[in-house]
DNA sequence: GTTTAAACCTGGAGGC
DNA sequence: TGCCTCCAGGTTTAAA
């Protein structure tokens, strides 16, 4: 489910019970999620002291006092929930295990961090943290949306020459990081570019245009601390609620949000994903 | 090289 | 209540 808003909120969640913590205990339920865990995974994080979290798109990274780093992904269905006391505020007990509980570490500080995945398409490594950034599922990644790298030009120079649905080309992580079903809908709704477009038949301009947008899409999500569609739970086991700012997303058959403007909102499908548009709205 | 479709896996929703 | 089908926030891999 996590897109990049989603992965932020997670990591700000976790930074309390696991920065500057050491891991007493790692847990580990099962040979694998997506891939293999890493040889010897829970041998490797016990007794380690988490230095810093950190996120790049759609992945966490713990730098760990071991010079190693462990990249966590979330794929569609993982939560990381925080159980127990990390800073001696309160007094509550770690909730029953639960069917696909996969990592549990449990924090020198009295905290607990369980790792839920039930679609299991999320992913744990372990890297060297000098050369974390070449791990193969990172190098290819394109700029952070929110970062200094990620331009007007930079985009218009990636989308110009390709001959493909804009929608599609702004899921693929290496033009630019982070961006899921969700907000590439809800991205192309305040651009008012329809999702089918090709993109060489977009004017400059207009590619420049979803810079700031999709820029604004994202802290906003993250201001409202994420979407709570199916599975997602912030890191305290609460909802977030950007879903209620949805323009298009899952509002099939609903009415346009925008003033003077009767359509309905429409889906189709492309490359497999569903895509949710305003037919007069977005052109 | 580019683009699209299938695959991974489980569970919830809706129809019958 | 039970069975069936469809759908889901991601990403890799193979195929066209």
């Amino acid at each position: 489910m996590p897109e990049l808003p989603e992965v932020e909120t997670v990591r700000r969640g976790l930074t309390p019970a696991m920065e500057g913590a050491v891991i007493s205990r790692a847990q580990v339920n099962r040979p694998d999620l997506r891939w293999p865990f890493p040889e010897r995974m829970a041998d490797r994080l016990t007794g380690a002291k988490v230095l810093q979290l950190r996120r790049r798109s759609k992945y966490i990274l713990a730098d760990l006092s071991t010079e190693e780093t462990l990249l966590i992904h979330l794929g569609m269905s993982g939560r990381m929930l925080v159980s127990g006391d990390p800073l001696g505020q309160f007094v509550h007990d770690h909730p029953a295990a639960e069917k696909h509980d996969h990592v549990v570490f449990d924090m020198e500080n009295g905290a607990r961090v369980t790792f839920n995945d039930p679609r299991r398409f999320g992913a744990m490594d372990l890297l060297d943290t000098s050369t974390a950034e070449q791990h193969p599922l990172l190098v290819q990644i394109g700029p952070e949306p929110l970062g200094n790298l990620f331009t007007e030009s930079h985009l218009v120079e990636r989308l110009k020459p390709r001959n493909t649905a804009i929608k599609s080309a702004l899921l693929d992580q290496k033009i630019v990081a982070g961006l899921g079903n969700i907000y590439v809908c809800e991205a192309l709704f305040r651009a008012g570019i329809h999702p089918g477009r090709r993109t060489r038949n977009i004017a400059a301009a207009r590619i420049a245009t979803l810079v700031p947008i999709i820029r604004e899409v994202l802290r906003d999500a993250i201001e409202a601390g994420g979407s709570s569609l199916k599975d997602f739970r912030q890191a305290d086991g609460e909802l977030g609620y950007f879903q209620h700012s949805f323009d298009v997303y899952g509002r099939e058959g609903e009415p346009c949000r925008s003033a003077d403007c009767d359509a309905t909102i429409q889906r189709v499908v492309q490359s497999g994903r569903s895509s949710f548009y305003c037919p007069s709205c977005q052109r």
